[in-house]
DNA sequence: AGCCGCTTGTGAACGCAGGAACAAAGTCGC
DNA sequence: GCGACTTTGTTCCTGCGTTCACAAGCGGCT
């Protein structure tokens, strides 16, 4: 039998389609109707062959010599993703990165949507952030079940990170986002997608470093 | 000639060294003295193999037998990492999530410290913020002239993000972390780093999704 | 002093991602 | 209506990253 489309979808491709799709958006609300694999590729910072293979593990969908039709690929990929309906979220730690993300408008044009905040201190419930009221850490597997939940996002200091990820597990939450500089350890089947902001840091001081001082020696 | 330590460091390597420090440093707070290579690839979430391999892109190190010296190891990841001395960096708009990276007290400790915070609202300009002032954006190419900043942190909406990338390298900054959602382009020379959390999102939905119906079709 | 167990470091194989080149296909101009 | 050009979709290939497996080396015990 044969499956045109395999199910797998290479990881990196899934996070340049999202690129892609970020791009597509910007292109539709500038009124362009359709878009060259190498104009897209140039606007996405990718190489124009690779572009055309991420597409085509979604099945052929440009049309040759005219190219792709901004609105249907955008729709096709925006489907693949899942991101034609909102997701819910969850997102435990506002502090001050917390609270950022919890108003981070960005989120609900690209398919997400909070539908808990909280956090340990309370000074901080009961604040209003973006529409939704901060709720104390009592309320967690109540809201996540309630709300039914799939993805949690992790703002709270390291030392509490690995509890919180248990409480959210435990709740049902399939899917973490994680920015607490720590490795968190989840049961099976779910998935944990650290960000370390400080480790992002150090990769490109590296590569700078690298870069300035090419031959010479780490003086050991 | 034999070159021992080959300069090209993979840069897959680097991130996971990073994480490596961090563990580290957690593991020398705690009291320890020696770790083995299994120990630490599970507190990092790699495979010991691979932890290994990526150790040996700095020299022998470990002791057979017994495992790593925690603090030796830690110093010499930091030397290669260039995290020994802290490096200046400059943050270019204060919103929610400038003002929460300029808060970040985990920067501090792991090699980097702001010396210049900016903002093109003039209601943010002279507000304080982690011990800094933020500054108009007239001023940005002055300061990151006069602290020889290497590195540059754009926080802005996507609309201006460009035009601060373009204002940042032509300053003489050569590295860039870029947390707006637009794919931006820079001279030769010049590292961008893209942190987009929607991106971020979209590939742990995708992967839930996926994970949730593996054999069924996407309804196209 | 010699043996044994444990751990590192490295060599090889596997799988995957990225890039270049080419054939198929559709449109525009004549 | 036909030819030529443009652009896609695919195939091959090269290189890299990851994993497994084993030899080398060191400490501890008898």
């Amino acid at each position: 039998m044969i499956q045109p489309r395999p199910r797998t979808i290479p990881e990196a491709t899934v996070a340049r389609l999202a690129v892609y799709l970020r791009v597509l958006t910007s292109l539709a609300d500038g009124g362009r109707t359709t878009v060259s694999s190498g104009e897209l590729a140039s606007a996405a910072g990718v190489n124009p062959a690779g572009l055309r293979k991420d597409l085509s593990h979604l099945g052929s969908c440009g049309v040759r010599g005219v190219g792709y039709d901004v609105r249907a690929l955008r729709e096709r990929i925006a489907r693949v993703l899942g991101a034609e309906r909102s997701r819910a979220c969850v997102l435990v730690g506002i502090g001050n990165l917390g609270a950022a993300l919890a108003d981070y408008a960005g989120f609900g044009s690209r398919g997400f949507h909070f539908v808990g905040l909280f956090d340990a201190s309370p000074a901080r419930v009961g604040q209003s952030i973006g529409g939704l009221t901060v709720q104390s850490m009592a309320e967690l597997e109540a809201t996540v079940t309630a709300t039914d939940a799939s993805i949690g996002v992790i703002a709270t200091p390291a030392d509490v990170a690995q509890q919180v990820c248990d409480r959210l597990t435990g709740a049902g939450v399939r899917s973490i986002l994680n920015f607490a500089p720590v490795t968190l350890v989840a049961p099976a089947g779910v998935d944990v997608r650290p960000v370390d902001l400080s480790v992002e840091l150090q990769v490109l001081a590296f590569l700078g470093q690298q870069r300035a001082v090419p031959a010479e020696e780490v003086t050991a």
